[in-house]
DNA sequence: ATTATTAATTATGAATTCAAAATATACTTC
DNA sequence: GAAGTATATTTTGAATTCATAATTAATAAT
């Protein structure tokens, strides 16, 4: 791994591939993880892949075993509502932050991620849904302005990946996330605080029902 | 060192240690932290200090710079009520849960811990009612039941020791923090979640504007 | 004396090595 | 052939080593 130009530390490299292995389920929740095989793979020492494990650890998405090593964490099913709620409370309020307290300007981006949404629904485009569907999410905390609730909620959603069977998937479902988002937007741009948070709230729990 | 008895691994008890170090300014926030000196201090090689670095970096109490080391967090001062504010959220939400859900030996048991507090306060005994005190809000999230939303809570307040100026050193701070624990009990016994909640949540805004 | 330039020192990031523990394999013994 | 023991192999945790980057000190030049 002779990388000419390291921006970013190895063992953070290191952890997004495993990252990503884990979302992939390349690495299942509950397997060992190998280092050796990890390290041949990634032509690295076993030194920032370990460090990269760690972080991974505590973030949750690792499970330590003294001295057997660590496996992907396996999320108790019944914890999954848990997360869920915690997600759904912070998220709401951001909501309600942002309906109360954005400017025009930001509702006017946020506005136009939203078309953005809308015309890839309309193209059918599942991937770009998708990732539009999370910066849609992601916009609305940015906006909302507190950095450590926008850390917390992204690494819950983190563990949820490790479960998830890809709620959106269902197609009905699809259809169904967008109308709640139009109505999430316009109740942000109507300024109307406590109806966002509810309906934030609201459209959350419909995508864990769909996710169990 | 040579423990013989490893229960932990070792990168956890220097985590442990380290933060530590944090809470007790030993090591200021911004301070810049020398590898060599505390691995000669704790007898140890570098490498477990390293993975105990990183694990302290991603709970957000210190911050890597690439290439030049790890640094104690600096939490700007304008995110103190950013992260009071997600706390405030959570913990108000736990009492609520506690409130309408939890059993009556779990009141029992939380009313014998305020019980404890009680006396701590009569006694003047400041580190005891401070740990007591600790104890009370941990049990609510206990009883509350939900291991996530108790990570991210713990995670949270550790950030926030790195900043603040122990708020209940003011003694008038002392007994008003205690009467306010007294309205939350009673709100939670008498089963009125909403009103547990809120209390709360104004709880920790007295607490936030004391250490400010 | 102050600034540049170069050399020495120190610190960081990462690979390698080493000891102890855990696991797997082979070998008995019944 | 099964159960138990002994041996070999693998894996983990941690120390050490090594290359490169960053910092400090020393020297030279104006």
């Amino acid at each position: 791994m002779n990388k000419i130009l390291a921006n970013k530390p190895l063992y953070e490299e290191v952890a997004d591939l495993i990252r990503e292995k884990i979302f992939t389920h390349e690495l299942a929740p509950g397997s060992w993880i190998d280092e050796k095989q990890l390290t041949d793979q990634f032509g690295i020492s076993r030194t920032p892949l370990r460090e990269a494990i760690k972080v991974l650890a505590s973030e949750g998405l690792i499970t330590m075993k003294i001295r057997r090593g660590a496996y992907v964490t396996e999320v108790d099913i019944q914890e999954i509502p848990q997360i869920f709620h915690v997600i759904a409370l912070l998220e709401g309020n951001a909501c309600k932050t942002v309906a109360l307290n954005a400017s025009d300007t930001e509702l006017e981006s946020l506005d136009a991620l939203h078309l953005k949404l809308e015309k890839a629904a309309a193209d059918r485009d599942i991937n770009r849904f998708f990732e539009l569907n999370q910066d849609f999410h992601d916009k609305i905390q940015e906006i909302s302005g507190n950095r450590w609730m926008r850390k917390v909620i992204t690494d819950l959603r983190q563990v949820l990946k490790l479960q998830r069977r890809n709620s959106l998937t269902k197609l009905g479902r699809l259809e169904q996330s967008l109308q709640e988002h139009r109505l999430i937007l316009s109740a942000i741009i109507a300024r109307k605080g406590d109806l966002a948070e509810e309906l934030m709230i609201n459209h959350l729990k419909q995508g864990q029902a769909a996710a169990i």
